[in-house]
Parts: C-alpha cells; structure tokens; sequence
DNA sequence: TTACGAATCAAACAATTGTTTCATACACAC
DNA sequence: GTGTGTATGAAACAATTGTTTGATTCGTAA
C-alpha cells in the first residue's frame, strides 16, 4: 500500500513546515498524489494522522546510533564527550531537521502526545546525561545541583536548533556553526567539563574581582 | 478607546496560548467583549492585529530594567554575572511568559515579522554579550569560540523558556528551577566563567583521563 | 436641537476547513 | 468468469474561518 506511506511522508513534511493546522489534508493528499479521502479512510482522521507521524518520526531517531553510556568508556569525562557529540549528531543528522521541527512546535505548542514522547523519549535520554554528571560531580551535589548541570549541557546543545530560525538572522560571523558538528561537540564539551569541575560545592555564588 | 485596548489584551493572551491561526476572531472579539467586526475596524484584518501584538509585547519588555554593560562594572566577569541575572529575570520576570511563548511561536513558525524581531531586539542583546565575552576572552579568541561561549550562554539561559513545557514533564527532582532566578543565574555564571576560563587556546579538545 | 464623524452592532458574506457519501476500479480466491 | 473485500475516485457535506455590509448608537461641536 503505496499511498498510505506516501501520505505519511508528504504528512511529516507538511506538518513539520507549517504545523498541524495550517497544513491542510488537501494539501497533504496533493502533495501525496492521493485523493482526499484517504487520509479518513487510511487513518480515521487527521489528527489520528498526526500521532501516526510524530510516532514513526521519533522511532527513526532511535534507529541511529546507540547513547553512548558511562559503561562503555574509562572516565565519565570521556563518556560526557561521547555523549555530547552523539546528542549534536542526533540533532543536526541527516534527516533529523524535520523530526526536531515537529520536536519544537510540539514544545511550542503542547499536544497531548507530548506527555508520550517526554517519558518514552525524553527521559531517557536525559537520565543517560544524568548518570554520567553524577559520576563527575559524585555525590556531594545536591539534586539540584545535578539538575542545573544537565540542563546547562542540554541547552547549550538545543539551542542551535531550537533557535536556528533567530541565529541565522544574526548578522554575526561565522555564518553558521551546525555546519561543523566536532566543533560544536569539542566546544561544549570542554564548556561542561570546566561547569562541572568547577562544581559539587555549595558556596560562594558571586565572589570574583 | 478602551475596545482596541480590550481586542489587544485579549489578542495577546489568545495568540499565546493557541498561536495565530487556532485563535479565532471570534475567540478574541468574545474575550474582550466586543463585536465581532471591532477588528477589522480597529485593525484592519487579523494579520494586521497580530503584527501590532508582537510589537507592543517586545515593546514592554525593553520597558523593563536596563541592560548591564561593561561600563558599569568593575571587571568584566561581574558584567557578565549581572548580564546573565538581567537575561534570566527578562526571561522569567512578571508578564514575561506571555511574551517569551510569543516568542517560542516565531521560531518554531517564523512569520515576516521575525525578522524585525532579531534585529531590533535580539540582536543589541547578543551585541552587549558579545562585549562582554570577548573583554574576558581577550583579542586572542577567533570569532567562532566568541559565538560558540555566547549562544553556550544564551543557550543555558533559554533552555528553561523554551523547553519549560518538556522539563515540567520530566519526573526529576527539584520540579521546578524556575522559581528561584537567582539560584538559576549563579549556577549560570560560573558555568560560563568556568568555560571563559578555559578559553582563548583553540588546542586539545579531548586530553582527559 | 441639529449635524456629523466615530464607534458598535447583528447579520450575512465567500472561502476554506475536515469529513462523509456512494459509486467505481482493482486484486485475488473460488 | 464470478464474487468479495480493499482501495480509490469525484462530489457534496456541515462547520468554521476571516471579512464585509449597512443600520444604529454614541459623543461632541455648532
């Protein structure tokens, strides 16, 4: 059944471009070269449509490669680099822009698939990077303190691509960064070393000259 | 005039919350009490509304506290404590939510406004970190490490915006770095200090044991 | 009071939306 | 060939969208 994959694809694309609402079944199915009642009759409706594609989308980003984790390497430090550049990867790969455009505007714009894909997709990955900061900050950081840090390492990743649409406009040299992912991956892992060994200590929040 | 205040409050709040498309006239006209047509009478069209919205909102956050600059302190490393504070109480301050998510609509979905956007207020604000960072990074740093160490700031800052709707959603404790801005901004400071630090030699990007 | 522009209102407008209907074409078993 | 269930097709459906119309009300100056 050619056409109900062929709705599929043009669907990712459409939704992804211009969002579940403005991206109409008519254009879907033309795009598609299907009629206009085979979405209701392959997939009920369009939003039944809609989960079909954020689920398909996100099972293809965990066909890539495997999260590196603490286990496979001799130091957290180097699983932390690891980790990093895996997580850059899986955000700027090859076919991923689409996944993460439909990753942003659910965090814009929550559906209730969203609560889904945060336990089934999210949380694991961010309990992978939580291992490893505890293994690096050992145990005398608070849960805060291991928190700040992950989302520290995270943002500094996300960021290129949640907000690529505003960074490009930048009139700032270079021109784009997420052209040279071992750049960015060598860079912000060195930025989270040095956050976390200057960690696991409580005191003196603003004490510089 | 106090139905054009009303459609714009209401506008605001409603585009928001639903975004420009799945908040209907209607919805709008009805939230602030008035007639179906006041729109078009006040606005012009719907499109119309919405670029006056945006404006007014970016409007009110420069309304806020100044920006810090180098100027105004001592050393540059307590120019950029102050910036980080100054960004994350911008991000997080009373009646920003509704900007910010605002925001968050225009990079997942940019409209021709966007880029209006970046370069009368995005762009100054990553001019002033600009400064900073490479009065701490010294002359030595190439243009790529002083974009990598800003967005590293910038990004460490907007996670907890623009992904607050994902991070809720995680079962990890504490459940909220919201609250408490000033914990945020010190976690965020020396991060950034740590990773300034370690800046200026573009040698060994992976050398740990 | 009168006159006039601004503002509001109910009603209808044309266009687009997601969905449904029912007839037809197709593929494969008997 | 015949029958049967799947898939496709053109057309129409009801609902909602942004917008417009034309009458009415309001405030204010002459």
């Amino acid at each position: 059944m050619s056409t109900k994959d062929d709705i599929l694809t043009s669907a990712t694309k459409l939704f992804a471009e211009f969002g579940f609402r403005d991206a109409s079944v008519r254009d879907i199915c033309n795009d598609a070269n299907a009629n206009i009642a085979a979405i209701n009759y392959h997939f009920g409706n369009k939003t039944q449509l809609y989960v079909q594609v954020i689920q398909i989308a996100y099972q293809s980003l965990n066909e890539q490669k495997a999260m590196p984790t603490l286990e496979d390497y001799q130091s957290p430090y180097e699983a932390l680099d690891a980790w990093i550049l895996w997580y850059l990867e899986r955000l700027f790969g090859d076919g991923s822009e689409i996944t993460h455009q439909l990753l942003l505007r659910e965090a814009a714009n929550p559906s209730p698939m969203l609560d889904e894909i945060v336990s089934t997709q999210m949380f694991p990955l961010y309990k992978q990077l939580d291992q490893i900061v505890r293994a690096i900050q050992g145990v005398r950081a608070s849960d805060t303190d291991i928190k700040l840090s992950c989302l520290s390492i995270l943002g500094q990743c996300l960021v290129h691509r949640t907000h690529k649409s505003m960074i490009d406009r930048l009139p700032v040299e270079p021109e784009d960064l997420t052209t040279d992912i071992q750049r960015l991956a060598d860079h912000t892992a060195r930025s989270a070393r040095a956050m976390l060994r200057n960690g696991y200590h409580t005191s003196s929040p603003g004490s510089h000259a």
